[in-house]
Parts: C-alpha cells; structure tokens; sequence
DNA sequence: TATTGTTATACTCTATAACTATA
DNA sequence: TATAGTTATAGAGTATAACAATA
C-alpha cells in the first residue's frame, strides 16, 4: 500500500519494538490455539510451572513465574474454579497452600502443550529450523540468568 | 538458592514465556537508560516514526506504529507537553493533524537513541556478537512481515 | 515479629463507543 | 455519509498496602 506503513527504518530495528511485537504475536497465536483447551497462554504458564515438581506453595508457584503472591490468588481462584489444580493446607505449616495439579490439570497441561507447540511453529515458520533453534537458545541465554551472578 | 526458583525446565523453553520476560528486561533497560532525558522506550517510539519521514497524521503514526489511534492522543499530548513534537491542522484537509518533530524532539531522539543502544548493548551482552546479529535477523523477519502476503 | 494467603485499591496500557468538526 | 481527532469508559495485567491466620 501507501509509505505509511510498517514502523519504518528507525524504529524497525530497535530491539524494545521488535521484541514486544514479537511478544504480541506469540501470545496471539497461542491465544488462538489454546481457546479450544479453555485456557490461555497466562494460564498455562501457571499450569507448567506447577507440573512435574514437587508440590509447591502459592508463592513459591508465583516466585517461579515471577510475578508477585497477590497476582497468583486470582489465577489460581480461576484455575481452581476450572478445576485444574488443587489447593489444601499444608500439613506442617498451615499459613501455606499446597497447590497441585489435578487429572484435569495434567490433561489440559498434556494437550494445550501440544497445541501451544503447533502455535510455536507457526510463529517460527519464516525462519529456517537452524535460525529457529539458535533465537530460542539466545532468548534462553539472555533470560534465564538475568545477570545476578 | 533452593530447587523453587527460576521457570523450571517447562516452563522456560516456552517461546512464550521467553519472548515475554526478554521483552520486561528489554523495556526495564531501556526505561533506565533514557531517565535521564526525560522519556521512555513507548515515547521514543513515537519519537522515531515521526522521525526522518514526511510529516504524518496522527492516524498515520498510529498505524506505523501499531496502536490505535486513541492511544495516540495521549501519547502526544505528553509529547507536545514535553515540546518534543507540535501538531497544526493540515492545510488541505483540517481534520487531520500534522505532527511534527521540534527541534527539541529531534535532539532527544539523537541522544535518546545512543542512550538506547546502549542499553541493547548490555541486554545482547551474554550473547556473541554473531548470536546478537542472528537474534535481531530473525525477530526482524518475523516481526516485519506477519503472514500477510 | 515475620510470613502466607487474601482483599482493596490503584496504576499502566490498551481498546471500543460516542461526540465534534470537518470533508 | 465518512473520516480525524477527542473524550469517556472499561478491561486486562500488574503492583502496593493493609489485614487475618499462623508461625
């Protein structure tokens, strides 16, 4: 169409732009993909972190996902309420929570990973299969040791 | 630490999950980055799809840069607070707003920009400098053109 | 006193709907 | 009628402060 289109040459190459709109598309797509499922990208975050550890308290699960205790109680409320996990009190302290998944939980974990994975692709689509795994190394790289030393 | 921090292991292979928490120390780098010249990596945006094109509208900026042209009214409003940029009715059709980089704008765009490299420069440090290039590459070819043919 | 979960509240970013002035 | 800018409003997503129960 017209000049006015695209962010332009400047803009385009910052790393603050790209990334978010990388973001937006992602988190699109796994929205698309994850509505057959009930749920959405937020929310299996949740799910995955609470998956294939040892059961965790409320604020452990939120530490883990890096968000603060107080976001936590309304994604689990919801999660609960979905009956994909669990709450109960924790037998030798009993200010916390035990938060589990349930059968449910672990199902929908199984299958929205699936879907999540075909969302992925279609997102990694334009590059070849090497460039791909060399952007998902350099993300991991970069966030998961956020320089604390 | 203990066994309860970070992502965990699937968790943190999620694009989603890595695209995001890049994108949260991308934006805290650059928020701290451009302080001291009185801006932010959402204002500089802004700053820079005006920059070096023919004057736009402000539904034009809007567009080249993604948001909704409610969003922009704010945006410049602050802007124009700053003295960064002016608005004037265009000639032809008065509906529409011009706007414009001030002389002002134009020197923070300068050294807010170096200032913004700067802080790319310590987000891509953990990576080799062909890692870096790679990982600009493919999140330009993704971003650039979203599956629109 | 300190910590866990909770609630109330507020702030940021964004969009939708409706208004106005122009076309 | 249609479009550009504006305003009012609402909905995510997030955090801080304060409270109850428990340690």
């Amino acid at each position: 169409m017209s000049s006015t289109d695209g962010p332009g040459p400047e803009l385009g190459k910052r790393l603050g732009y790209l990334l978010k709109h990388a973001q937006l598309r992602m988190a699109a797509l796994n929205e698309e993909a994850l509505a057959p499922y009930g749920t959405n990208g937020r929310e299996l975050a949740v799910l995955l972190v609470l998956d294939g550890r040892e059961p965790a308290s409320q604020q452990q699960a939120a530490h883990r996902l890096g968000i603060d205790r107080t976001t936590m109680v309304a994604l689990l409320d919801t999660l609960e309420g979905k009956g994909l996990v669990s709450r109960h009190p924790h037998a030798d302290d009993r200010r916390r929570n035990v938060v589990e998944l349930t059968e449910a939980g672990q199902d929908t974990v199984r299958r929205a990973t699936k879907a999540s994975n075909e969302a992925e692709r279609t997102f990694l689509a334009p590059l070849s299969s090497q460039a791909a795994q060399h952007l998902r190394d350099s993300l991991q790289t970069i966030v998961i040791q956020p320089g604390k030393p």
